[in-house]
DNA sequence: CCGCATCCGAATGGATACTG
DNA sequence: CAGTATCCATTCGGATGCGG
């Protein structure tokens, strides 16, 4: 169980529940999407299945997460957020752009998952940066995730949507430089870094509307 | 050295910058005011110098936190937020709300020192609850803070204020009762939890103006 | 297989004592 | 005042094993 600071204090109560390795990161896959541990255990790398075990035991204890029944054939066991949990989002968000803007380039070693580049379309995600609703599949690196944005609302998911996408982008992380504004969509495409199935005003539309800021302005919370 | 997820990712950034225990509260402690090494080390009851050590050096690397002379007469060094840290302070106070809906009661061993009142004050703040500007001191326990609401802003301060407050309000944890919405403000006074110098008016716009929410698991605990 | 427990070496945190 | 140095307890990471 995680220890408490002696402090009656929510900054403290919040950092016991969350400051645990692979805390934030359990909760950032689970506010994607519920997942059987397995996915999870796939998308943490480098977490011991015991570690695991325990983060998910103490956001249990802590009222963050939840065991629900798989409802599709086969059956099983997912994890999932409960509403407390929920209210993390726009958090978990507002920590990603603070984080991201912090970012360096990848390492050798650095993976994107598929949950990882979701929360992270969500995150960048500009409210009212377009009039038209638009789905779009991203394919970077390994990952694969889908994001429909409308002028007020983003879904995010993981792998391949049901549904054809208006555009679909193939990129490494480059993908980045283009969010934050660094690298113009059009060099992005010619230079190749970026590959698209679509028109490219729908990837103008894209960058518009995904946006990793670099001004302390845009990392508020929304209340 | 903070270890990092192996991710390339906003969210795993900002994990393996503040994720480090302590790392959150020394941000929340200095995100009040620039502090002295001595200041930090009591405010942060139980940690070990070595390891205030420790995560200072490590913020400082992460360009969250800086060193600066102390212009005051003695001199010595304070530690501040940079820029980049100070982006923190709304995302400071959206989790100190998340884990103020989740806080039990106060365990007998439980502090609540100047920072941690200074900021649950500014996290609790509701803009717009008042029109009139106004300038509280607060004493719970053995912490003192001070803050100034106007309709828009909230400034808070450790400690006395050199100006006079328009209200004085001594109290102890049952003052979280009072901004969770569980413990009238009259039946506060009337019962001797809450001792004010001022009028009972501005206790009550005290009391719109910060605001604790208090979410459905916690309400069920409370129950 | 999936979820979870166990075992072990390495790294980290906590408490105390000590120094420029 | 602002840290270092030291010792010990705990945790983490990685591999392995067990029951359904």
């Amino acid at each position: 169980m995680a220890k408490d600071y002696g402090q009656f204090c929510g900054l403290a109560k919040a950092s016991s529940v969350l400051g645990e390795r692979w805390s934030l990161l359990i909760a950032r896959d689970l506010s994607v999407a519920p997942r059987r541990f397995k996915d999870l255990h796939e998308g943490l790398p480098g977490v011991p299945t015991s570690v695991l075990t325990a983060r998910l035991r103490d956001l249990q204890v802590a009222g963050v997460v939840t065991r629900v029944a798989d409802e599709r054939p086969g059956g099983g066991v997912l994890y999932a957020l409960t509403p407390h949990g929920r209210a993390l989002e726009t958090i978990l968000d507002a920590l990603g752009r603070w984080g991201a803007g912090a970012m360096a380039a990848p390492g050798p070693q650095d993976v994107i998952t598929d949950a990882s580049l979701a929360a992270a379309l969500r995150a960048s995600y500009q409210p009212r940066a377009t009039c038209t609703t638009t789905s779009y599949l991203i394919h970077t690196g390994a990952a694969t995730a889908w994001a429909e944005a409308t002028p007020t609302a983003i879904t995010v998911g993981l792998g391949v949507p049901d549904l054809l996408a208006d555009l679909t982008i193939h990129s490494g992380p480059e993908l980045r430089a283009v969010l934050a504004g660094d690298l113009s969509p059009a060099a992005a495409l010619s230079s190749g870094a970026v590959r698209i199935e679509g028109s490219s005003d729908v990837f103008e539309r894209f960058v518009r509307t995904f946006h990793v800021p670099l001004t302390e302005a845009a990392m508020e919370v929304t209340r």
